[in-house]
DNA sequence: CGCCATACCGGAGCGGGGCTCCATTTATAC
DNA sequence: GTATAAATGGAGCCCCGCTCCGGTATGGCG
């Protein structure tokens, strides 16, 4: 790569991590580039879809999910490993607003950018879901895709004025939809 | 309203109840005046916004919402109406995409004309979860907001084509989360 | 050092969207 | 039949995503 297409690689980069950070994952590409000091062209170039650019973007964040979920795999309490790395994932959906459809559609269309690096996501918490099932600690009736599913519906509410502050309890209460706590659930603390 | 005032009206609506059920809730207004043989001007003038518009296609429906669960308030099996209520909420949520987000928008924006069918839709499943709740038969920790933030989260999960066929798993799920078996749930029945 | 192939750049241009505004047309009351 | 207020519709403005290509700068080579 010519060094300077090197610089603006990089100033594209940090400017859309400010735009997205900003105005969520449908940021005008347009206005990027304009802050960017950089044609659109140029812009197209280097991410030639928006899933391109968001996946640059995210690589660093999944890929550290990721990770987290293989270190989880040891733990010896598979119940406490899944609900923490659940809780990690609805955190990382709150670094940038919106981005929960897009990972969606990514792991249907083989084509995304985004779709290698979201499929890898959801293996990583359908292993630490099957250990919890394999010692009895958690519905055996769910799987990979649908506590990716879960995530997803929690990390939208996230986007929503309206819900954003019940997102915390919310995920506890679906949490303990898919657990199963041998020594009988406490419910309706309050 | 004049004769051809009201024609327009009509045709505009019934127009918009096609190209909204294809092309979900932001389908392009321009194209709604363009096949009612009508102006831009003219849509503008009848449905000042798009919410003005989505209100008048989904009032009927929001309001039978609310006759339901009315209706289901005398039931003496206050968790079977709430749940069978949960269903036809989100049954509604079906007949268009991407209502979701407007309406959990409009819960927060008194401007919005959404605003007021929401509020009553939230109310309504807010009582039935009371009496749930009266019994012992639902989390005390869950108000008339949670269970519409959740019903929000079981619609988008609708409207994403990855998770689509897992819609009524996924609510059985949640369901389960938030109603209380006093016989011990059989979980993780498959 | 200077030259040239080529990788790289930028933005004009296209189609489309939301929304406004007002000259023109039309319905209706008299 | 006419006056008048109501209603119309589309031109116009700005924004968007995306493509395409004439111009420009870089880096290797003589």
């Amino acid at each position: 790569m010519r060094a300077d297409a090197k610089k603006n690689y990089e100033r594209l980069l940090a400017t859309a991590r400010e735009a997205v950070a900003e105005h969520g994952a449908d940021a005008s590409l347009r206005d990027i580039a304009r802050r960017a000091n950089v044609g659109l062209g140029t812009l197209y170039r280097h991410f030639p879809t928006r899933e391109a650019l968001l996946e640059a973007l995210l690589r660093v964040n999944l890929d550290e999910l990721t990770r987290q979920a293989e270190q989880l795999e040891t733990s010896d309490t598979p119940d406490v490993a899944l609900t923490s790395w659940f809780r990690a994932g609805l955190a990382f959906t709150r670094t940038y607003g919106g981005i929960v459809s897009l990972m969606a559609a990514a792991l249907e269309d083989p084509d995304s950018a985004l779709h290698k690096s979201c499929t890898n996501v959801r293996s990583a918490g359908a292993r630490l879901l099957q250990r919890a099932q394999a010692k009895g600690l958690a519905r055996v009736d769910i799987d990979g895709t649908d506590l990716f599913a879960l995530m997803g519906a929690l990390a939208w509410l996230g986007d929503q004025s309206a819900f954003a502050r019940r997102v915390d309890h919310l995920s506890e209460v679906i949490a303990n939809a898919f657990l199963i706590d041998p020594s009988g659930p406490v419910r309706g603390r309050r």
